[in-house]
DNA sequence: GCTTTACTTGGCTGAATGGCCAAGTATTCA
DNA sequence: TGAATACTTGGCCATTCAGCCAAGTAAAGC
């Protein structure tokens, strides 16, 4: 069993994975498989250098898997559960006013 | 229907709001129902106006909704799915080595 | 109405993050 | 073995973020 401190580290480490445009447009297009780094820079539109380091930061979180084939780097998602919670986030309605109630 | 970079910015804002160990810990404890900000501060262990600013923060992110009852504010989760979210997430092994294969 | 309690907001400072450029590494191909 | 391709890493700069303190607001109680 994991020690809760670890267990929150770990938790944050994924979570701050994600949260950030560039990675969740990564994380958003691995869903559909895997794809090399020169497909991802493509796709969030960044220099490669920049794209690469997003790339790191998700792998050592644990989120992603890479795979050297010839001169590509192919990652994918390690994380089923990207879909659903997206999904619920979706679900969220923007804001709410504040209520107010007696005693 | 929600144009896309709308939706993608609003699951930022979502997943920014847990992507902090203080604000993990207060998604964590609501899990178990509403706090006050006092209990919150005591659970974080953070400045009341830290923990204030945390909570306006994951409010504006759509994943609280807060209630005011007497000197108290009251506030509580809005998001079902974060527990299901972070049992996944506690399931990825830590790393793994890159993989490398031929051509 | 004045004090107390429970919070929120503003202001500031230090630390972390994200971006690009430039240089380095690894693999393929001629 | 030398050049080209596909990355990764290091370095630097600008921006954002988290923290505390101090001041402001709102409800309750005397």
């Amino acid at each position: 069993m994991l020690k809760s401190a670890t267990r929150a580290a770990r938790r944050i480490a994924v979570i701050k994975a994600l949260a950030h445009p560039s990675r969740l447009a990564i994380a958003e297009a691995l869903q559909d498989g895997e794809r090399c780094v020169c497909d991802l820079r493509d796709i969030v539109g960044a220099d490669l250098s920049t794209v690469s380091k997003h790339l790191t930061l998700m792998r050592k979180a644990g989120l992603l898997d890479m795979e050297k084939r010839g001169l590509n780097v192919f990652y994918r998602l390690r994380c089923p559960c990207l879909m659903s919670f997206f999904e619920c986030v979706d679900g969220l309605i923007p804001e709410r006013t504040p209520r107010k109630s007696g005693k």
